[in-house]
DNA sequence: AGCAAATAGGTGCGTGTGCAAATATCTTGT
DNA sequence: ACAAGATATTTGCACACGCACCTATTTGCT
């Protein structure tokens, strides 16, 4: 490499640098949240943060395609993650009204009463993986980056 | 909430909303990047997280164990994803001399091959996914601290 | 030297995932 | 009003993943 390489080349080799970083920093919360919110309550970290998009949701409902976007997942995925839950009773499946294609979601009492137990352990886990990642020299820039951004908007779902 | 929020809670809302942007973040790139690796090179992401970090290893191979770490999997996935890519001949088992529990992975010329083809599509992807996210309110801040992040050392592999 | 604990890697198994296709409903153009 | 296409959700299927367990080798303690 070095003199073959165009202008916008180097860019892209930032990007690609802090992608790696990204994902990294991802990969190692996602375990930890994962390990403790498995042992702690039986709920994986996607299955967490359906709960969590519900409960932060005005009218706290969500159509499944709304849902999908907030966990990141395929509308099949979706569809079974939901079934999950609502097996447990920590959700309902409600229809539209308006579109009868639409399904609402919406959390029971246990799955509030579910949330409010473990809200408490994920968060905790989350400092703890912030903080550790932050001990790491190359992730330590991104997790510092990561508290000072700004309190944004109610939710990334789109 | 409000009056019987701790001290603490502030600075813990504010984590798990920065948690929320990255994964939020994550999802988005990863599945941008996974269409098309997949459908331009019938690789996954992992799987070309492999072959570009073996491709940045210093002396060119890693162990099972690094490379674990550095696609953040666990051992057995680990095991699977590298016997995946040696049947298609693109990377090679060596036994460590030194520790004999150890087996080192070095790419094959074809492996090299692949990823100097995949490459490009690949940074062309991520660079326009990251300006897909740019375009996102509740993603921008996030995006534009990544750019901004010191071009680090080799590898957040450990 | 000798034995226990730690570490590296691999295997059986259950489960969550995405893709493609199916069904139902809404929307648009004529 | 109606056909054509878009959108919402679900199901069949193949596959990659993590956990628990297993074997082989190394390390540490006495």
């Amino acid at each position: 490499m070095g003199a073959v390489m165009g202008i916008g080349d180097d860019a892209v080799e930032v990007r690609a640098q802090g992608w790696r970083t990204l994902a990294a920093l991802h990969g190692l919360i996602e375990t930890a949240l994962e390990r403790e919110l498995q042992s702690g309550h039986d709920l994986s970290v996607v299955e967490y943060t359906v709960l969590d998009a519900l409960s932060r949701q005005d009218g706290w409902h969500m159509r499944m395609q709304q849902l999908a976007r907030a966990a990141a997942l395929s509308s099949s995925a979706t569809t079974r993650l939901v079934n999950r839950l609502q097996d447990r009773g920590l959700l309902t499946r409600i229809l539209c009204q308006d579109d009868r294609r639409g399904i609402y979601t919406e959390l029971t009492a246990e799955g509030w009463d579910l949330l409010s137990r473990a809200r408490p352990a994920h968060d905790a886990v989350l400092v703890r993986a912030l903080a550790e990642a932050e001990a790491i020299p190359e992730l330590a820039p991104l997790v510092e980056a990561l508290h000072r951004l700004p309190a944004a908007s109610p939710s990334p779902a789109g």
